[in-house]
DNA sequence: TTTTGGTAATAGATAATACCGATCAAAGTA
DNA sequence: TACTTTGATCGGTATTATCTATTACCAAAA
C-alpha cells in the first residue's frame, strides 16, 4: 500500500473513470489500472466492480476509500508542515544567557526583534555558563549567549561582539583625580568578584593579571550573585571591580557613591557569542537573531 | 512520502536509535537512514537532530510524527478491512426476489441461513423480474431470485431448482373425481392469470400451450397481484389456475373451496435461479446462499 | 595514548517496481 | 460496417528501495 496508490483510488472513486482519474493523477491509464489492481490484490478485496463501460465502487471499497481520504488529508498536513512551517524562523527559539549578560542585553534587542521578525518568538532562560551548556546538550535550549568559547566539537558559535570591562570605584577613591587608570594602578587594590560559577570572575582575574595565590592581594570572594550587589559593595568602599560595558549602558548600576569609567587595560574585555549545537537545523533563525543583536549594540561595544 | 517511510519515521522516534529502528522495521540500517534522509529532503525539514551518538526529535519532527502515526493507524484499518472483512460472507448481501417466489421461499431458508452463517446478513427486496434486473444493473442489488434466465452477458446465474406448477381448481369442479389432470383437460377451462408484469403468467401460457389470441379460450387477465387473490378467484368458480409448488407448500393458499394438486403436464414448471452481475466480487457469498436454499427445499421441488 | 565498541553516514551493486507507449478486446454509436 | 470509448495486457525502461561492505566519528576502556 502506498499513498500514491490511495490517491489513484480516491481519484477513481470520484471520477468513476480510469482514464480521467489517470489524467488527474498525471499518470497513464495503464499505470493507474495496474496500481489499482495491485492494491486490490494486496488487500485481498475488490474495490471497484468494473466492466468495459462502467465503474462502480463496492461497499468495502467505499469504506476503504473513506480511510484513504483521511490518510491523504494527513499526508497533506505533513507536506504543509514541511513546506510552510519549514520557515526556520517560525516556532519558538529557546535561548539562554548568562546572568551577567541577560538583564542588560535582552532589553536592547527584544523590541527590535519583535518588530522585525514578529514570527520568531523567543523563550528566554538565564543561568550560568555550565548550566546553559548542559541545557544546550540536552536539547532544552537551541542557543546560548555566552562569554566563553564552545567547549566541544558538538557545539559551534557565532561571535557577536567584544564587550570591554569598565572600572567601578568609590567616588571618594584617589582614582577620582586620575585621567586614566591602568593595569599597574590596580595592583594594590582589592578587586571584588562575583562568586566562582560566574565566568566573569575568572575573566577579570585574567585581565587584571591577578595571581589568586598572591597573599599580598587576597581576592575577597563574595557571594554576590549579581553585578548590582557587587557595585553596592564597591560603593561601601570595600574595593573596586570591573563590570561589563553593557551593564553600565543600562544605567541600572549607577549610584552616587560609585564611579563607572573606561579603563586602558589590554585584553580587558570579554567576547560574547551565540553558542549552539552544530547539528541544530534552524541556522537561519540563529543568523537572524544574531544579526538583530549586532544591529542594536551601543558604541561602547564592538 | 511513503507509508513505509512513515513507519521508519515513527520507529526512529520511538527507539531514538537508527539501528534498533531498522531491526524493528526489518530493513538494514543504511536503508532506514537513507529513507529518513530522503523524507527530510522531500519535506524540506530536519526531523531528527542526530550525531554519531544520539538522536533527538526536532519540534517540527514531533508534529509530523503525530500525523504520521494517524496515517499508520488508518493504513492498519484499511489492511484489516481488506483482510478480516475480506471474508466475502461478511457484510450485507442485497437480494431481490420475484413476488410469486419471495413469500414462500424466504421463510424456508431464513432460519437455516441465520443459523449456519450468522455473519451473512440479507437485505431483501421484492419486485418484478424487470425491476430486479434494473436494480441489479444499478448495483442496488447483489443478487436476484428469478424464474427467468439472465437477460444479458453482464449477468450470470446459479440454477437452484425446478419448481413444478400445481393445479388449483374449485372443489366442486368435475376434476375433483379425476385421478389425474392432463394438458388436454385444460383446453376447455378458463385459466386465470396474474397481471402481465409477473413472469409466471407467460410461463403458464407456455405450459398450457394456450394461444392468447384463441378466441374460444379468452384468458381473463385479472389484476390480481398475488397468488392468494388468484386462488380466491378460483374458489369463487371463475376458473382454474396453476401455481408454483412452493406456494402450495406453505399452506397459505389453502381454502375449503379450492383443491391444490399436482398435474402431469410436461414442462409445467419453472426454474428458479440466483442471478447476479458477472463482475460481482463476492461469489463465495452467493455460493453459500444458494447452497443453503438448495438444502432446505421440500420434496415437491428439485 | 591507543584500542575497542558502537553509532550514523556513504558507496556501489542489485533487485523490485512504477511507469509508459502500443495494443487488445469488448461494447456502444454513427 | 466503421469508429469511438472503455479498461486490461504486454514488453521495455527508468527509477528507486534495498542490500553488503565500508567509512567517519565518538566515547569509554585499556
Amino acid at each position: 500500500m502506498n499513498i500514491r496508490d490511495l490517491e489513484y483510488l480516491v481519484a477513481v472513486s470520484e471520477t468513476l473513470h480510469f482514464g480521467q482519474a489517470a489524467r488527474r493523477c498525471f499518470v497513464s491509464q495503464p499505470t493507474l489500472s495496474g496500481q489499482i489492481h495491485k492494491l486490490e490484490q494486496e488487500l485481498g478485496a475488490t474495490l471497484f466492480e468494473r466492466t468495459n463501460r462502467s465503474v462502480h465502487v463496492t461497499p468495502i471499497g467505499q469504506k476503504i476509500i473513506g480511510h484513504a481520504r483521511q490518510i491523504l488529508e494527513q499526508a497533506e498536513v505533513i507536506r504543509s508542515l514541511g513546506n510552510t512551517q519549514n520557515d526556520p524562523l517560525a516556532g519558538p527559539l529557546r535561548i539562554g544567557a548568562i546572568h551577567t549578560l541577560s538583564p542588560y542585553l535582552v532589553p536592547l534587542f527584544m523590541l527590535e526583534l519583535q518588530h522585525q521578525h514578529p514570527e520568531l518568538s523567543l523563550e528566554l532562560t538565564e543561568a550560568t555558563t555550565d548550566q546553559l551548556i548542559i541545557k544546550l546538550r540536552e536539547h532544552q535550549l537551541d542557543g546560548a549567549l555566552l562569554a566563553t568559547p564552545p567547549p566541544g566539537e558538538d557545539l559551534d558559535e557565532i561571535r557577536l561582539f567584544k564587550e570591554p570591562f569598565w572600572l567601578a570605584h568609590p567616588r571618594d577613591h584617589h582614582y577620582y583625580n586620575k585621567d586614566e587608570v591602568s593595569l599597574s594602578d590596580l595592583k594594590d587594590e582589592k578587586v571584588l568578584l562575583l562568586s566562582q560559577e560566574h565566568c566573569l570572575s575568572e575573566q577579570i582575574i585574567n585581565a587584571c593579571k591577578i595571581d589568586s595565590r598572591d597573599v599580598s592581594n587576597p581576592i575577597p570572594r563574595l557571594n554576590a550573585s549579581s553585578l548590582e550587589t557587587l557595585v553596592q559593595l564597591v560603593g561601601m568602599g570595600l574595593g573596586v571591580t570591573l563590570v561589563p560595558a553593557l551593564s553600565v549602558h543600562g544605567g541600572r548600576l549607577a549610584t552616587d557613591r560609585v564611579i563607572l569609567r573606561e579603563v586602558r587595560i589590554p585584553d580587558a574585555f570579554r567576547e560574547v557569542r551565540l553558542v549552539y549545537r552544530t547539528t541544530f537545523p534552524r541556522e537561519a533563525a540563529l543568523k537572524v537573531f544574531s544579526d538583530i543583536i549586532c544591529g542594536v549594540l551601543p558604541n561602547t561595544v564592538t
